[in-house]
DNA sequence: TGAGGTCGGGTGGTAAGACCACCTGGCCAC
DNA sequence: GTGGCCAGGTGGTCTTACCACCCGACCTCA
């Protein structure tokens, strides 16, 4: 309600427009782009607008471009990274469960791993600003305050894992999750609710018990996994039923 | 020596003078750019390439644009996605080799899991498929035959996995992986030679047996990073000697 | 007949200039 | 102190033009 009304410039709308075509297979891999010329006609727009968008399906490694000839579709399955899974999750309007599977089924083994290393290497540095959002939990127990401090904390562990490869891979993940934050805040509920879940992690950290880290980890994201899963199966049959 | 010549475009080269600004904190988090005039005007440039940048850099989440008001720099590590690996990998023209041991420590972790999914859902199909490439590997000892053929050993893996986000993940290890590839032909020769390593992983996925799968996987990417290791042990002590 | 060269048309790459939409800050009137 | 106004700067869009490059058709000649 109070949130800021999205503007979209154009050549933000050419991108997501050539995206859906390409993802959708609606532009089999392999064709060839109409011309910038073509496009910009086409689609209306500036043949900067075009080209913008253009550059950037090129770095999400979607297409590829080369002086003098037309700019080939590429296979995303087989090209495209990480980045384009939060696009890859609602694009051409609607939520692919396919991919929502896949977020959850990574976020299930990449979190207790970020925990074992957080228990490895992060030291008491890390387990002190864990300690520090475990007791800002207990002290506001509404649950949008609880998402918040969750994300948080997972941010401390992955900080605390030293590996800038989990980082950003995590950083990517977040990307798809953000766009369902007030969505999954009740879905989530036995999750967020569970303080002792996150406790017990930040425990293991302190002692700098790698394996407990990972175990209490993994516990306290099946508790979530669980009200997730039952979510996809209603949606499966009742599809659009938000 | 026959590979093609490089050409760079002058947006790729704006491109790549802002984001190695930004990722070596050269341009600390938070502060503005210059207007694209400015930047257009000091780096000698067309205001049109100065745009195909940024909109790449905001892209990748390095820096965050709103009209009327100048490009703020993000703080890279909070927001940038995994398709940053490797260009984080190279920024700077010198190997980082923290990212270069957060990769490896990625790959050690999620190949099993790969390998452990493509054995619970890969059935006989993904089992024919690897079959086949560990018999090209029997046939070919060339050292660079074998690379290829290991990485489409992946590739099936992946694919029989069944998870979008496995997939794209392993496509932004790959991109890092990619640049070095004849490079580490002779570090990654351990695991390259070692056929009855590739050949276990696609009998535990055609037996269905997920967890053999995982375990033989790991095993053959041990392998490899062992000769990694000592690699980066090297560099360590002898930095630029490649 | 086939290898090689020439050339025109189309493509992406770059440039310069202009105007619009929007934000910011300072100023002013109330 | 509030609200409105206004000017200057910013990103967003458009137009036009030219350059560098690639491709295919065509031609030439051994």
């Amino acid at each position: 309600m109070l949130e800021p009304i999205e503007r979209q410039s154009l050549s933000q709308a050419v991108y997501e427009r050539l995206r859906d075509g390409i993802v959708s297979g609606e532009l089999g891999s392999g064709t060839k782009l109409p011309s910038e010329r073509q496009l910009s006609e086409a689609l209306g727009v500036n043949r900067g607008a075009v080209r913008e968008a253009l550059k950037r399906l090129e770095q999400a490694r979607l297409v590829q471009i080369r002086q003098g000839g037309a700019a080939r579709i590429l296979d995303y399955q087989a090209h495209a990274g990480l980045d384009l899974l939060s696009e890859l999750l609602f694009a051409g309007g609607e939520l692919d469960l396919r991919v929502a599977r896949s977020v959850v089924e990574m976020r299930a083994h990449l979190g207790p791993e970020i925990a074992r290393r957080c228990g490895e290497r992060g030291g008491t540095a890390a387990a002190d600003r864990l300690d520090a959002i475990v007791a800002g939990m207990r002290a506001d127990p509404d649950l949008d305050a609880r998402q918040a401090a969750s994300l948080e904390f997972w941010d401390a562990l992955v900080d605390g894992s030293g590996n800038v490869a989990y980082r950003l891979a995590y950083n990517s993940l977040r990307a798809s999750y953000d766009g369902f934050r007030a969505a999954l805040v009740q879905v989530l509920g036995d999750e967020l609710k569970s303080v002792d879940g996150f406790q017990a992690v930040a425990d293991a950290v302190r002692a700098g018990d790698a394996e407990a880290a990972a175990a209490r980890a993994a516990e306290l994201l099946a508790r979530g996994a669980q009200g997730l899963s039952t979510l996809f199966e209603a949606l499966e049959t009742f599809p659009g039923g938000e």
